[in-house]
This record gives C-alpha cells, sequence and structure tokens, in this order.
DNA sequence: AACGGAAATGAAAACCATTTTCATTTGTGC
DNA sequence: GCACAAATGAAAATGGTTTTCATTTCCGTT
C-alpha cells in the first residue's frame, strides 16, 4: 500500500504551501517529469494516509494538499489567496479532551480549522 | 437576482441540519413536488448569497447547506457505528476568534470535529 | 383582455475533479 | 530467466455542479 512516489512528494515540497493534485501534476509536465495524473492521485492519497500531508478543500471543492509539519497543529487559511498560517491548538486539544470524555468516548482525533481573509486580501 | 425559491428553502428547513442540493431535489421528487436540479442550485446560490443559508463542504466535496438561523454547534462522532452527537463548542469559537485576530484574519468561519470510538463500540 | 419585455424554469449538454478499469510495465525473490 | 506481485497510466466512467438555450411564467402598460 506505499504508493507515496517520491517524486510527487518533492513536487509538492516544491510547490510551498498547498497545491492541488492537477497543479502539482501540470507542475510536473512542464518540467519534463513523465508521470501519470492517476499516480499523482495515488502518491497524494498514499502521502495523506501516511499522514505526511494534509489535504483540505478549496471553496470550489477541489482537494489541496501540503506537507504537514511533525508537531500536531491547526491551519489558517486565506480564502482570498489560499495563504495559510499554522497555528497552535492547545484549546482545542483540551476542549476535544474534555467532549470525548464526557461522553465516553476513547481513542479520539479531531480535525479543527479556520479559514477568513487575511490582511492582504 | 432573488431566486430564493421558497419551496427550496422550505424543503431545507423540514430537512433540519445540513442537506446536499441533491438530497434536497431527491427529497421533493420523493414528495411529488415538480421541480429542475438547476432550480434547486440556483435557489440554494441566491440563499446563500442573501447569508439566509450557510454552505460548506463535506469531505467529498459535495457542497450542503444548512439554515443560519440553526445554533452553531459541532460533532462528537463515533469511527465504529458513526453515532453522532451534537457538542456545544464554546472554546472552539474563543479560539478562532484569538487565532484569526492575532493573524489579522476577518469575516472567519470554522470547521471543528472530533472522532472516536463510542462507549458502545 | 392583449401585448411585450424581463425573469424564471428545466432538460440536456458541457464541465471538471476524481475514481475506476484494465492492459502493460516494472520490480523482486528464487 | 521465471513467476508473481506491485506500480503505472491511458482511457473510460462517475458524479456533482455549471452552462446553454428554448420555453414558460410574471408583471407592468396600454
Ligand atoms: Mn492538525
Ligand atoms: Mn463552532
Ligand atoms: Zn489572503
Ligand atoms: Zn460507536
Amino acid at each position: 500500500m506505499s504508493r507515496s512516489n517520491p517524486r510527487v512528494l518533492s513536487t509538492l515540497e516544491r510547490a510551498g504551501g498547498f497545491a492541488s493534485a492537477q497543479e502539482i501534476y501540470r507542475l510536473m509536465q512542464r518540467e519534463g517529469e513523465s508521470i501519470g495524473l492517476t499516480t499523482v492521485y495515488r502518491a497524494l492519497q498514499s502521502l495523506v494516509n501516511d499522514k505526511i500531508v494534509d489535504v483540505l478543500r478549496r471553496d470550489d471543492g477541489e482537494a489541496i494538499y501540503r506537507l504537514c509539519g511533525e508537531a500536531h497543529h491547526h491551519h489558517l487559511v486565506c480564502k482570498g489567496c489560499g495563504d495559510t498560517v499554522e497555528i497552535e491548538g492547545g484549546a482545542i486539544e483540551k476542549w476535544a479532551k474534555m467532549m470525548a470524555e464526557e461522553h465516553g468516548f476513547r481513542d479520539v482525533g479531531h480535525t479543527a480549522e479556520i479559514f477568513g481573509l487575511c490582511a492582504k486580501c
């Protein structure tokens, strides 16, 4: 199940920030790399599975991918330009743990993202 | 520009909570209402425009709509059986507001979900 | 009531990201 | 080299959403 194609990962690194599968594919083509769109999708899925990249959705529904730092973190994303800030989520961690406990849930994880307009937009 | 079809709005109300355009369309059909899918989409777009309805995206990319009036809340979802608990998110609201302020973002919304195993699973 | 232009409607086609299929290629252990 | 599994990618399918465009419904004016 390890389809994390290193060329796709390297391209995503080089892109810096978020990029969609289509964008990564076009980038690789423009740079003369031979790869199929299907493989790009599969590599990204695998990277998400392995928690090496984060995936979220643009407003238009297209999935965008980004390398995830080591530490657990959350995102503040600009709806205008796509700029992203990694933010600390201590409050969320506590909230999630408390809510889970309160309702008898165990083995919990969480997702939390903030969307808005950055100062430039 | 006022295409907020009242029958679509009423169906969304009746659905309670989130519903996709397709779901609303199917619901109306099942109840014998004559309407086109295109009209459902246009009505929802218009309602979002008028800020009567919120729109967000499911993980699979499908857009889901919800009346703005309903109280804002979050979900605690069981990965085993799918059971969902609606939970209060005051801590999240504060966190989101604080993070946005800190980074000069405005007009912010957020998503937050907790996933785990419920007591039964 | 009759006319006329504007808005609304919806069926069908277009669009487009993503997934699936499947034949082919590549890699790996023996 | 051989056999078998995994990876690849072109092409087709999928499915939500948007566009097109012909038709119908509204509405204000005569
Ligand atoms: Mn995180
Ligand atoms: Mn909230
Ligand atoms: Zn911005
Ligand atoms: Zn459960």
